[in-house]
DNA sequence: CTGAAAGCGCTAACAG
DNA sequence: CTGTTAGCGCTTTCAG
């Protein structure tokens, strides 16, 4: 704090960092505001003179000066912020995600807001909080996973610029996913290749739109292999540790027993692969492993996990990229990630079958 | 997109949803503005009847008013927004970090706006941009690591509402950090514990602040028990998990071997014990291994890594306290994370020496 | 108890 | 080429 500074100049200033104004530097200048306005934008041409120019340039140079973010915000009625809405900020996928939205955002001029989902206060709150006061101009928002998609887009106005992520709404938002079809079909033909026949999946809860499709690939790729997906062979029980550990223990008392595992979440791998270790089952010598990578947090298994990665990062990148474009055209679109595709990464819980 | 609206009654609108503002709901409520404006902000008790206060509350649900976040922001001078700016997205402890700063914001009226040091651009520059432009009111801030807290705090205008994480700059700016010193001692305390005296430490960049304070903690325990922390038994080569490689091939040279080993970071770790699976070396057999774990990356690495747990949570969180209090009161404070302690997390990479 | 009016900082017509 | 003016939507004195 300087001095005397009581006196009212600066009345009503936040503690924060002086803010200069545009009537300040046109004072500086001796100039108007809206002279200093055009030329500090470079706003239609150089409809100024080369020396006001100058001097314009210099006074703001020397004050300092920062356009007001709410001003601007009021006038143009857009924030240049978009919202990222997810239910579950320590969830690993996150991570990736959200980076590839940052990057998105940065490159066409974005800065992010964090929101999260509460699960004691509806989801519309937060949609209408940040879309409704005008705080971003538009979301991307990944629905709490069980939450039916579709009763989500009743409450969604479908004039607001939303993107779901992992979910659709058809006709109501802007939808981006990552190739989970894709994803349980590669982890499936990894296994076939390999010379197994007797496959199974652990696969989520029936009502995860994410499951739902990995699942399908499973089925596809065995299909395609001529092999029959026998009903047995699906556990449906979560994306939990323990609920991974609880499908092996249900596999595992077949018999005959399955050879290979297809598991649609990472984390339900890490309790299989326990569970397995826990009864003595050898991986990858009597049963092969391989999961759908929906995070990196266990690349450090023991045996390291053969998984197909899920590219989370294109999926924020894309997002924000069709968030920004439905701000321009008003365009609705649903995309799948196709390119890049799911990433077979073989590590060490994959092996032909013993016999 | 509806019919017509070329017309004119929606231009200038975003395509978002239609903002319903202050007068609108003041005309439907046969009032004033400002009268609406006091009524809906319940301000300064109730300065209005009951029956218009009624006519307004009405008025404004059936309209679905909400206020115009920048108009607020542009008349109070604060837009209740604060900056959390980080070097690394992708880093895992910012997960957590992230999550800790969330909760501490809603629960104090803020909403969290994402912010990333780009490493071409300036620090500066981003800070600039947030906090001069009115854009956040306050900021977490992580500087990247090896950057030089006192050049930093150069650049650190003192009015600015900043608090620093994981580094100081006393005067400048507040701070939070972990106790890294608590978190190098107690690791060592637990090898110590277990009947090592021969312990040594692959520690990261002597320029880390972190760095410097988990070996402080780490000398400090040896002492304690009347160890001498000799320097040959110390690395200082990096965070990384090939220089936690390169740390166990040069500890692993010296004759004789330390029998426990204390890595200050869990990367490191990581490395380190792939490396020591490479050279044969049996873990904990003849080899205990023990982690200040800076994320939770490592939960399933073989064997299990005993691990000294970094309060990450509670520093974001602390952190948004500090910094809305600064907000409040314009003091500056610098804290350590002392409670909750880092917490020791026993697994199967430490046991006693073998013999 | 209620309304009119000024102004936060900026932009975009519209005049000179 | 440059300045004046009228708002953007809200809060806040200050009159009525």
């Amino acid at each position: 704090m300087s001095a005397d500074d009581e006196a009212g100049a600066d009345r009503g200033r936040t503690s924060a960092t002086a803010a200069v104004t545009l009537s300040e530097v046109a004072a500086k200048a001796g100039v108007s505001v809206s002279a200093v306005s055009k030329v500090l934008r470079g706003t239609t041409a150089i409809r100024v003179s080369p020396e006001t120019r100058q001097r314009i340039l210099t006074a703001a140079e020397e004050l300092r000066y920062r356009p007001n973010f709410a001003a601007r915000a009021l006038q143009a009625a857009r924030t240049q912020v978009l919202g990222l809405v997810v239910p579950d900020l320590t969830n690993a996928l996150f991570t990736e995600l959200m980076h590839g939205v940052e990057d998105a955002a940065a490159a066409h001029g974005y800065t992010v807001l964090l929101g999260r989902l509460d699960t004691d206060r509806p989801q519309t709150e937060v949609i209408a909080r940040l879309l409704g006061e005008g705080r971003v101009d538009g979301l991307v928002l990944q629905a709490t996973d069980g939450v039916d998609p579709a009763a989500l887009a009743q409450l969604l106005d479908p004039r607001a610029a939303v993107v779901l992520i992992n979910s659709v709404a058809p006709g109501r938002a802007s939808s981006v996913t990552v190739d989970d079809v894709g994803g349980g079909r590669t982890a499936t033909e990894h296994l076939i290749g390999l010379g197994h026949t007797r496959i199974a999946l652990a696969g989520g809860l029936p009502t995860s739109y994410t499951a739902q499709r990995r699942r399908r690939g499973h089925q596809e790729a065995m299909r395609a292999a001529g092999l029959d997906p026998r009903a047995d062979h699906e556990t449906a029980l979560g994306y939990t540790a323990e609920q991974g550990r609880q499908a092996l223990r249900q596999l595992m008392a077949l018999d005959p027993r399955p050879t290979g595992i297809v598991v649609a979440n990472v984390n339900a791998a890490i309790g299989l692969l326990a569970e397995a270790r826990a009864l003595g089952i050898d991986v990858p010598r009597e049963l092969s492993v391989a999961t759908v990578l929906d995070s990196w947090t266990a690349e450090n298994t023991w045996p390291p996990l053969t998984a197909v990665k899920m590219q989370f990062y294109a999926m924020g990148h894309t997002a924000v990229v069709s968030l920004v474009h439905r701000l321009g055209s008003g365009a609705m679109t649903d995309e799948v990630i196709l390119d890049p595709a799911p990433e077979l990464v073989v590590r060490e819980s994959t092996a032909p079958p013993s016999s």
